[in-house]
DNA sequence: ATTTATGCAAACTATTTGCATTGCC
DNA sequence: GGCAATGCAAATAGTTTGCATAAAT
């Protein structure tokens, strides 16, 4: 099961890392299709989840809307204006042993967690 | 715009709290066609939409699979198995000062967060 | 009588999958 | 040439919505 050097893959890659912090899918899928109207939904799909899988990119799993797909920088938070469904980044450090916090574990390992803040953004709160 | 007492709104509030905590709408729906075999999903959907509105449950949006329903008792974190996908309710204080850590909150009126863990359950870990 | 709410089906959003074909290696 | 990957369409999951009818006030 090896893994092949498709232009696709690339152009996902490169798309990814264009626009920036979390892109959807379908975002991704409309940035190549400009200039790529061949490329197919599922071949951006699949190679999403691929280069996530492999650690290229990472995958934000939202509570609500489509997943994000981030270049990786650093590890961050979100929060989502709850007026106009904008996501934002936002500015914390990321608490590495929150699990710490919890008592009885249950034998649940741990291995992660995320944090999604909801609120008003500046320009919906006029 | 005046609400009226329908035997379908009941029945969504009584089963919300009868299968307690983390009830999927489909799993409302389920246990009320049981016994009321002609109530339609669309309604389950807009009264579990409206109680949650009007603070009667609480609706827990989920980063993968469908939004949950919780008969309020506390405010709780959850963990989702990443090999079973069960979820779990964390034992832990909610903070309710998180956004305290924010540094620069650009605008933005914080409003709540919610926090997912992920993991190994401890059936799943053999 | 009014008009909210229901049941049903169709629409919709996000994503996955089956399959014949293409094209890396 | 073999098999991973593609494009396309159909399938799926979860939820919302339009509309005629029913029923709460």
């Amino acid at each position: 099961m090896d893994r092949r050097n498709t232009i696709q893959r690339a152009l996902v890659l490169a798309a990814v890392k264009e626009l920036g912090s979390h892109a959807t899918a379908d975002e991704v899928y409309a940035e190549i299709a400009r200039k790529h109207p061949g490329i197919g939904r599922g071949t951006v799909y699949r190679n999403l989840s691929l280069l996530a899988g492999i650690g290229q990119i990472a995958k934000v799993e939202m509570p609500d809307g489509p997943d994000r797909y981030d270049h990786i920088l650093d590890r961050h938070y979100h929060a989502r204006c709850i007026s106009c469904g904008r996501l934002f980044d936002v500015d914390m450090d990321v608490i590495p042993d929150l699990e710490k916090n919890i008592r009885d574990t249950r034998g649940f390992i741990f291995a992660g967690h995320d944090i999604f803040f909801k609120g008003t953004c500046r320009e919906c709160k006029k």
